[in-house]
DNA sequence: GCAGAAACATACCGACCAGTATGTATATCG
DNA sequence: CGATATACATACTGGTCGGTATGTTTCTGC
């Protein structure tokens, strides 16, 4: 096995135990069950758990809201409003039943580690800079063109957006439902439209 | 010390390390140690951690749902817009800067627990469906008094808010800012408005 | 072709965990 | 006043955890 791949095998096993069972409660065991390497493999690649979880989150969970969210927005478009709403219905779109039940990486980590542990608090926050830093530009580069209203405070509304986008997941999560996610989805999409001009 | 008393520390003291650490990570020696009381207390007033986690979801943080929100939302008021804003408003003000840290706790709990432990899911989901029932039931109640808007759907709006709430929240616990909560419950409150007629 | 490093595997360790078994003091009740 | 139940405290157990120490094999560079 090349070794770059037994690294990426770890990161990938490491996510999907992170992301079913939080980081805390997260089995070095079971992650490396599932990668088919033992522990001398882990601790060859990664000084410690923690070190594992940073990883994941800088490599596996940024590459997620990377190719969701942060691409798309930054591609230039002479329509912003339907630039959000078209990431939004995708994301949904890519989301399965259990994909649902196990909610938003980002924002399972976020949630679990901030209040506890530094390292994982500012990558998580990076993150979130990131994604409103791109809403907010697109809804500016809106005003620009005309397309966004006003009197819109583009950093503000993009913190509500993410803010809401979490909250649907939050509630889908819970409800253990897609259909919640569509719905509040959908609301959320009348909020964008009513963004526009 | 009064038997009912004991069980109320050893609930209060469980709540307080469940809200710190999540549920699965929430120490039993911890929360004794908290507590002041021994395993031996512990263990007869609750059948197992499990128990005492479904007993501080039932008992603690089912008060502080009520308190917050369905008691001041189940007064009859000849304006539920202004009802619902003040609820928000003073929901926030009791929130300290560690409060923000560590999040809601029943969002805290749902999104741990949700995915992995039935019964945990089942009375979260239970407290969600209240909140959503008593908001929506507020919207009713305004577009039949002539102050909330008649196209909207009550039920999916208070979906919408709530989800709303708890991504806020979400934002403001991983900012570890208090204002961040202040920023988006802003919004929050323009949207409530716009609910209006 | 040989030395050293890289890439793992295996075996083991102390710490902590939820849970249990047992002991004991106090209150209750006939 | 004695018996039984309640309300705890103390001591212990098996299992799991993250982490480490020590192989062993393969690859790389000279």
């Amino acid at each position: 096995m090349q070794p770059d791949t037994t690294r990426q095998v770890l990161l990938n096993a490491a996510f999907h135990e992170i992301h079913r069972k939080g980081f805390q409660s997260a089995s070095l065991t079971a992650i490396l069950g599932k990668a088919g390497v033992t522990k001398g493999a882990l601790y060859h690649y990664f000084d410690s758990k923690r070190a594992l979880g940073y990883a994941v989150l800088e490599e596996v969970i940024s590459d997620h809201l990377r190719t969701l969210w942060l691409d798309p927005l930054a591609e230039t478009t002479d329509d912003p409003i339907t630039q959000l709403k078209d990431c939004l219905i995708n994301a949904g779109e890519q989301l399965n039943e259990k994909d649902i039940r196990l909610g938003c990486p980002l924002n399972n980590l976020a949630q679990e580690m901030s209040p506890i542990d530094q390292g994982f608090r500012e990558r998580t926050d990076v993150m979130y800079k990131l994604w409103l830093q791109t809403i907010s530009s697109a809804l500016q580069n809106g005003q620009q063109l005309g397309k966004v209203r006003k009197d819109i405070d583009p950093e503000e509304t993009a913190l509500f957006i993410v803010a809401t986008l979490e909250g649907c997941m939050s509630m889908a999560k819970n409800a253990q439902d897609k259909a919640v996610l569509l719905r509040c989805g959908k609301v959320v999409l009348n909020y964008l439209d009513s963004l526009g001009t």
